[in-house]
DNA sequence: GCCGTTTTCGGCCCGACTGTTTTCAGTCG
């Protein structure tokens, strides 16, 4: 388990660097020094104990010396007199839109503006016009990003606390007068960002049970609840029933209120028995159909449950194919054959290397030259055969004016194309619209990726109008990707409602740097049954010989015989 | 501040967009 606090003083030190104005390759070696703990999950106490921290990259002479401090006395002077000189708060001002690094020393050194509220404060009384740099549209991006980021405060991604949440659920569990335990709620549901967690447990002593753990939690006790407040600053409720209370309580705290409440009504007038074994048993006591968790959102579950019209939705093994990851070639961590074969262990029989085109500089996107160095590659690890199939990809820059990344010649090499946008997020509305519409018609074009650009809790969608691009892909038969990176996750369930409703095909797609997150597919499989899709709907659902037929072979219209 | 299978010094991630810029600095992905 790596140091958090040690990661955010590192993350910190960066950030300062900058805005005091230092090398910014300085900056970047702290940066990339908490970057390597996050991601290898380094245990920089025993690597320190054991003298092995020098042998890893990225930890020179100075950063050894300063990881060192830290283990001993649980800081780092160099921190310490850093923040003594500039305010530690400026960090989260350089987290605001436009607000780099610059623009936040001057603020301070002009303004006095130390926060977030303070900056709020000079965009709205007018002072932070009269600075060099900022206009009416600099301050209405900043008051956005701030709104936001206000907005988006007490929301939690289910990635950020699914660990506490099943540490939790497992330490009640391996209590053994603890029969059942599951966390329910908008984390059940999974609903796309969580105020809070709810467990409900089942046992014949709910209210000794609950004073048990009341100390092992440290917890406040309301009667049969337990409410504790995690270092995460995530609220908990766990909720102590007895058995026959059980799967009722259950049920009634996972759906949303409207369909609980609809429900509740449906169970009065039909059911006299209070007592069940499972959910499922609860549904067939009703004579309805089950509705699974993620469908507990609105009515319109409920009415089709009477019916019997809740369609079986996908599920993991449904997916065959593992589409838009990244290697090496730009800006991912592992190479081709690496990502090919954890895609394989986890039971996947191709996948789709899109790495990312020659205009995403910054990610060491793909010349003509490299793509053509990497099909060859490509080609050479299929004749090795690794036991999966892989296949040419591009994520391709979708360029202002709607075109892709290269010229036709270079696109029609591609097996799959998805095309994203990755600049210029501040345009209008329509321009915007017509720019990913033109893409969309591109006969190049396959999928289209993270339609929306946005990023939970921190990024904004841009202008677009959502609607419309489905509507154009409907009309293209272009693919829409359900983007599951845990901060994307975009398109969104509701979208991908609409998207069903207009017969549009969707990808579900990781859009992976790293062999250790290939498994973030899974979850775009939730945000696929969250918007009722089922394995038909989605293109990675069908083996390689009809994806191949189906999707690589048709999709350019001519010169593809 | 880190690194080195030509380097112990001189690179290290680049390019488009935006603003008030008439030749450049800051931000962003």
């Amino acid at each position: 388990m790596p140091d958090k606090k040690l990661i955010k003083i590192l993350d910190n030190i960066a950030i300062l660097l900058e805005i005091k104005g230092e090398n910014p390759f300085k900056s970047r070696a702290y940066s990339n020094a908490a970057e390597i703990i996050r991601e290898n999950q380094l245990d920089i106490q025993k690597e320190v104990q054991e003298g092995t921290l020098s042998n890893i990259k990225g930890f020179g002479d100075a950063l050894v010396k300063k990881m060192t401090e830290y283990v001993q006395i649980g800081k780092i002077s160099y921190y310490e007199k850093l923040i003594a000189e500039i305010p530690e708060s400026l960090v989260d001002i350089t987290k605001i839109n436009s607000m780099g690094p610059r623009k936040t020393k001057l603020v301070y050194e002009q303004l006095g503006v130390k926060s977030i509220n303070e900056l709020e404060e000079v965009c709205l009384n007018g002072s932070l016009k009269k600075l060099k740099g900022f206009t009416d549209k600099s301050i209405e991006i900043i008051l956005n990003s701030i709104a936001h980021k206000k907005a988006s405060k007490g929301l939690f991604l289910q990635n950020s606390v699914i660990e506490y949440a099943e540490n939790l659920l497992n330490q009640l569990k391996s209590n053994s007068q603890i029969l059942d335990a599951e966390i329910s709620g908008s984390y059940r549901r999974f609903a796309e960002t969580i105020t809070d967690l709810h467990i409900v447990v089942s046992t014949y002593n709910p209210f000794e049970m609950c004073q048990d753990f009341k100390s092992t939690f440290n917890a406040n006790q309301i009667e049969k609840h337990l409410l504790i407040l995690t270092n995460e600053n995530i609220p908990v409720t766990v909720d102590f029933a007895k058995p026959d209370e059980y799967i009722l309580k259950l049920h009634q705290s996972t759906g949303s209120d409207e369909y609980t409440s609809a429900f509740i009504q449906l169970f009065k007038e039909i059911n006299s028995s209070f007592s069940f074994t499972s959910e499922e048993e609860l549904y067939n006591s009703l004579g309805i159909q089950f509705v699974p968790p993620e469908l507990r959102e609105s009515i319109t579950a409920l009415e089709k449950a009477k019916q019997f019209k809740i369609p079986r939705l996908i599920e993991n093994l449904d997916l065959k194919g593992m589409l838009h990851v990244h290697s090496n070639w730009s800006d991912g961590r592992n190479s081709i054959l690496e990502m090919a074969l954890r895609a394989k262990e986890l039971g996947f029989s191709y996948i789709a290397m899109c790495d990312h085109s020659r205009s995403a500089g910054y990610t060491n996107g793909l010349s003509i030259e490299r793509v053509k160095l990497q099909h060859e590659e490509i080609d050479k690890l299929n004749e090795e055969n690794h036991g999966i199939k892989i296949l040419k990809g591009i994520e391709s820059d979708i360029l202002t004016d709607g075109s892709l990344d290269y010229p036709e010649d270079v696109l029609e090499k591609f097996d799959i194309v998805v095309v994203s946008v990755h600049s210029s997020f501040n345009m209008s509305k329509s321009q915007m619209t017509k720019r990913m519409i033109a893409a969309l018609a591109s006969p190049y074009t396959t999928i289209l990726g993270h339609p929306t650009g946005r990023l939970l809790t921190s990024r904004l969608p841009y202008e677009v109008d959502i609607n419309e691009i489905i509507d154009a892909a409907a009309d293209y038969g272009k693919i829409i990707e359900i983007n599951a990176n845990p901060y994307r996750l975009d398109l969104s369930w509701e979208n991908v409602i609409y998207a069903k409703e207009k017969e549009v095909r969707i990808a579900i797609n990781p859009d992976s740097h790293k062999t250790s997150t290939l498994e973030d597919v899974f979850i775009g499989v939730k945000v696929a049954r969250k918007g009722w899709l089922e394995a038909k709907d989605v293109v990675n659902c069908l083996d390689y010989e009809n994806f191949m037929n189906g999707i690589v072979n048709g999709r350019i219209s001519r010169g593809n015989s």
